[in-house]
DNA sequence: CTATGTTACATAACTATGTTATGTTAGATG
DNA sequence: CATCTAACATAACATAGTTATGTAACATAG
């Protein structure tokens, strides 16, 4: 078969972005050959790079449609919910946050691959435009209500943010004594700090 | 030339580990080739790959090798110092850490490449059998201290360790505002909370 | 409706890579 | 001195990413 209509070629092209997401998921980018993927969404190699410029491009197109998605759930947990305190508003982004970085995908393929394919600096980059400014502005209304101290934003953030990842990280381990609660909570204590429990 | 002693076999293996090191640090795992290494080293490939199981068995001793490294540093600054209180204690462990993990080869090699080379469930399991420990025993003498909430220690533990590689990260990419000290500071405050200072 | 061009693929060749198989030689050992 | 083994070198191999080339269906112009 040759050419069909544009709306095949589309579907082609989605075909193959859906097997990529799902082998580097698994196998990661260096695991995964670009046969393997055309094989698997039922196309040529020839097709799949007449579609993507290289396997690199590839990767990029599953990595951003990722992101969109991370983008599209954090939007949805940064709403000023109902009669929630600035502290549990900011938990709750960061519930959500977790969750979604406990996606295999996502996390795989993100946080995992993303650094070591692009080089960190290109990455770093990514990641700072996409979470940073939100994890700021909830740093930024920590502060305002007092719950922790007045100083400099960005450091808290940046520390808060590698905190939210570390913890992330964990979860996907599905280790012993560690799950969503238990890390909620200690973010919780750690911004709380030790004076008003007890 | 064919076999000289074993002296000179051990030179043969250090040179080719150093020169691995360089060029894993620079150009990531998949970045080098294996003919790159060799050539740096100056010898041939089978010279190497005598030496050497595999590229990834060459990797996994340059990683060890850095996390040697580390170690004896984290263990000189854990060193329970002159009059430090419990917090400064931790503190100043927490800056040699983070100055370690802002080392470029260390960064890109342990912390970049490592987890995408190994996959991620061996790499964290090298990270906290090597880290973790240490970090949740200052964190048990920082609740022991009243510094932080009574609370299980592993949890709270994660995020501190989170936290620290954020900040060697954060430092290792020269960023305007963020240096050594500001991470530092930042910490003190996370820890301490609002009450304590202004 | 036919001619033409473009798009969407397929096939196959090219190069570089990790790896391995096969030498070859110098030093240790008996 | 004979032999064995360790320390290399050389070259072949399979697979990877990539590219060049071919081909057929569809859209469009006339």
């Amino acid at each position: 078969m040759a050419k069909r209509n544009a709306a095949d070629a589309a579907q082609t092209r989605v075909d193959i972005l859906v097997k990529a997401r799902e082998l580097f998921a698994v196998q990661g980018y260096a695991g995964t050959s670009a046969r393997e993927i055309s094989a698997a969404a039922g196309v040529t190699i020839g097709a799949m790079f007449h579609h993507f410029d290289s396997k690199l491009h590839l990767f990029e197109c599953v990595f951003e449609e990722l992101e969109l998605e991370m983008d599209r759930h954090a939007k949805a947990a940064s709403n000023p919910a109902l009669g929630l305190t600035v502290l549990e508003t900011f938990l709750a982004g960061v519930k959500t946050s977790l969750e979604f970085s406990s996606h295999s995908d996502f996390h795989r393929i993100v946080l995992t691959e993303g650094p070591a394919v692009f080089g960190e600096d290109k990455w770093r980059e990514i990641d700072a435009r996409l979470g940073l400014r939100t994890v700021m502005s909830g740093t930024r209304a920590l502060m305002a209500a007092g719950v922790i101290a007045e100083q400099p934003v960005k450091p808290i953030a940046i520390l808060l943010m590698g905190a939210m990842n570390a913890a992330g990280f964990a979860i996907s381990r599905g280790e012993a004594e560690i799950d969503g609660d238990a890390l909620i909570d200690a973010f919780r204590l750690l911004l709380v700090g030790p004076h008003k429990n007890a």
